[in-house]
DNA sequence: CGCACAGTCAACGCTAATGTGGAAAAATGG
DNA sequence: CCATTTTTCCACATTAGCGTTGACTGTGCG
């Protein structure tokens, strides 16, 4: 008890510590990296570790678990998320402006959060498997952010600027497929791509992908002969 | 090696076996529906011998390893959908009729191939990250079918259907994000549904979210005053 | 000067999972 | 009913990663 390395942990946690937070969250920072490259279950404190040129144990001065290092990245991550939402919702503006807004935050989000973006995305069928508090509150966050969509395509459709043939529901996952989807193919690095990325969503979302030429010039399947 | 576990394995599957064959199969069926619930990684031998009701050892007597059970899921669901996606590529039709053959197909074999196409989705990152010769394959094939979909989506730009003015990569990614996606929330159960969740897939990526009421009653935002 | 404290690290015990050896049990069939 | 083959399982060795101990190093402060 003397030594105890998770009391003089708790405590330099509390004790504010500039340099101590700072250092803590460049290990956040670089576990992030790891885990977004070998994946969370296979990366292991030692690949974190060698990352940072130093030793597995000193890391447990600044971090208790492999699971705590998630949850702080996970954190970071998902409060902001559902915060945009939920300002995004209460502004003013109409469906079709809020969705826009929205998913161009989500898009750039996973640029302005590499890696973190990436690591939450990944690991949420895991972590909604877990049955613990925190994991409990991720999903519960999560759950929020899509009922905020799901909202804001009720609202739309209430006036009339969205379509009301199709369940909103399985619309709004369509979306969020399309959103978290980029995880497993965006590589980031140009903004520029990124609001691409958005501008092209939202083109599909909105207003689809078949072609809706000046009438007269179709060619698609529907012509009159 | 008088014993040798290894060697009897591959004796019997060689010399065919049909009730080796049934059991063996049987036990691939039990580790996706394992692999489903527990996620590759967390699930255990010992996880999917107890829900047989036999022991861990007796597993390998049917198959080398964890990694192995995997691969046959795998092959089993990669294969069919690669090959309808090849069928579908050359058959007669519109693009347009082609994108819904797909998207019809892919939504239905998540139920059809339950829980193997799950687990197929789910386990792909954790793939694309190993390097041997299988995991390659996989890639290879998953990337092949990305092909066929963006080859489908240039057909139908060259004739007319398809606007032009949107990133085709781009938007091959969106609808792989909005079916592989589904991985996350669809249950199966109803096939019902999966044919209600294509149709909407299919009008969205198509038609778009927007209303297109007739013209005179929009209600949206660029109405004038 | 010395000592207290932040930070580091070699070393250990522990747990959980894997894959195998080898024999026991069950099925098969002469 | 015995002999042979197929199938099962107890027991073991091995490995990998985790979390902790307890002592070491350096730095700053009185």
């Amino acid at each position: 008890m003397a030594s105890g390395i998770a009391g003089r942990r708790k405590a330099a946690l509390e004790d504010g510590g500039e340099s101590y937070r700072t250092r803590r969250q460049e290990i956040v920072r670089v576990a992030a990296k790891v885990f977004r490259e070998k994946g969370f279950e296979a990366a292991t404190l030692n690949d974190i570790a060698a990352r940072l040129k130093t030793d597995r144990a000193s890391l447990y001065y600044y971090v208790g678990s492999k699971e705590e290092l998630l949850h702080e990245i996970v954190r970071q991550v998902l409060e902001e998320n559902v915060a945009a939402a939920e300002s995004v919702l209460a502004q003013a503006g109409t469906p079709v402006e809020k969705i826009e807004a929205l998913i161009e935050h989500m898009i750039l989000s996973f640029d302005r959060h590499y890696p973190h973006m990436f690591v939450y995305v990944e690991d949420l069928a895991r972590i909604a498997r877990q049955k613990n508090d925190w994991a409990r509150e991720v999903i519960a966050k999560t759950r929020r952010f899509e009922e905020i969509v799901v909202q804001i395509l009720e609202d739309g459709r209430a006036d009339g600027s969205f379509r009301s043939d199709l369940p909103n529901h399985i619309s709004a996952m369509a979306l969020f497929g399309m959103i978290n989807w980029t995880h497993r193919w965006y590589k980031p690095g140009s903004t520029g791509s990124a609001r691409e990325i958005a501008e092209t969503f939202t083109a599909l979302f909105l207003d689809g992908y078949r072609n809706r030429a000046p009438a007269g010039k179709r060619t698609g399947s529907r012509t009159t002969p």
